[in-house]
DNA sequence: GTAATTGCAAATCATTTGCTTCGTA
DNA sequence: TACGAAGCAAATGATTTGCAATTAC
C-alpha cells in the first residue's frame, strides 16, 4: 500500500437514498413512520457514528419524539442489521449505517473527541478470513478505531 | 502472513510483575493502597479486557472495597496511561493494561459476549504510521475488534 | 503533618420497561 | 380493524460527585 491510498475522507455520495433505505425497512417489517423516515436521513448524511444524544438534539427529530421511542427504534434497526452498534469511548451508544464491507474506519481525538473519517482499503479483510477458518466464528465482522490526539489539541 | 501466525492465545506470561507495576504508579505520583495493589494482579493476571462489575466480583477486592473508589482509582491509572479504557458494546466500561504495541485484539461472540484473544502480528501498524504521518495526530494507538458467532452459539 | 485516598450517600445520566393510546397497512 | 409504533412515567443500572474520616509517605 502506497501513501497515496489514505486520505481523509471529509464525505461521500450516500450509498443509497432515504426512498430505498425505507422500502428495505419495510421489507423487514418495519412500519414507514416520520420518525424512521428522519433517523434514516439523519444516517445518510453522516457517515460517521451517531450518538442516541446527537439523534435527540437533531431539529427534524428532537422534540418531536419521546427518547424511548428512539431507542425502540434503533434497537428494531439493529436486530435486522440495518444498523449497527459501535462500541465507544463515551458513556453513550453510537449508530451507524451497517454497509457490510463498506464501512469506514474512524480516527479519534481522546482530547477534544473529535472524529475524522478515514478511507483506505481496509487492511484487516483478509485476516478477517483467516480468523473465520481457525475459530468457526460466523457472520464475522470487525471494528477499528484509531485514537490519538489532533493538531489542535496538542 | 500465512496461516501459522494466527492462533488463538489462551494465556500468556504477564508482561510485568505486580511489583513493578506498583513501583511504576508510585513513580507517578500514586500511593500503594490494599485496592491498587489488588487490581494489578488482577489485570496481570487476565489479557482479557476486565469490566467493572468484575473487578468489584473479585473475592481479593468484592465487597472490601467501594464502587466510587474503583472508579476513582481506575481514572486515576488511565491518566497516568498504565490502564486503557476499551470501548465495548456492554453497557459497562472496560479496562486492561496498557502495554503499548504489545497489546492484543479480541473476538467477540455477539450472542453470548464470550471474548477470545488473537495472537497475530497486528496488520494495522504500519497503516497506523501512516496516518500519524498524514493528519499529525500524535500518541496514536487503536482498538481492533473482531465479532462474530461463536461455534457454541451457531 | 499533609496530601492522597477512602467510604458513604446522594446526584446524574443513559437506557429499559409497562402500559395505554395512536396510526399505518 | 389489527398489530406495530409512539407517548408518558417510572424503574433500573452505570458512573460521578461532595464531604467527612482515614491512611500512606
Amino acid at each position: 500500500m502506497n501513501d497515496s491510498c489514505l486520505h481523509i475522507c471529509e464525505h461521500d455520495a450516500p450509498a443509497s437514498t432515504v426512498e430505498s433505505l425505507v422500502e428495505h425497512c419495510r421489507s423487514k417489517g418495519l412500519r414507514k413512520t416520520a420518525l424512521l423516515v428522519a433517523l434514516l436521513r439523519l444516517f445518510l448524511n453522516s457517515i460517521k457514528p451517531i450518538s442516541v444524544q446527537a439523534i435527540q438534539s437533531d431539529s427534524s427529530i428532537g422534540d418531536s419524539c419521546d427518547t424511548a421511542t428512539v431507542y425502540r427504534l434503533l434497537g428494531r434497526l439493529e436486530e435486522r442489521g440495518i444498523v449497527r452498534r459501535i462500541g465507544s469511548h463515551e458513556r453513550s451508544m453510537h449508530y451507524v449505517l451497517n454497509l457490510g464491507h463498506n464501512h469506514r474506519e474512524y480516527l479519534i481525538c481522546t482530547q477534544c473527541g473529535g472524529v475524522e473519517v478515514l478511507d483506505f482499503p481496509c487492511p484487516v479483510d483478509t485476516l478477517e478470513q483467516k480468523i473465520a477458518r481457525k475459530t468457526g466464528y460466523q457472520h464475522l465482522y470487525h471494528e477499528l478505531q484509531f485514537f490519538g490526539v489532533c493538531p489542535k489539541c496538542a
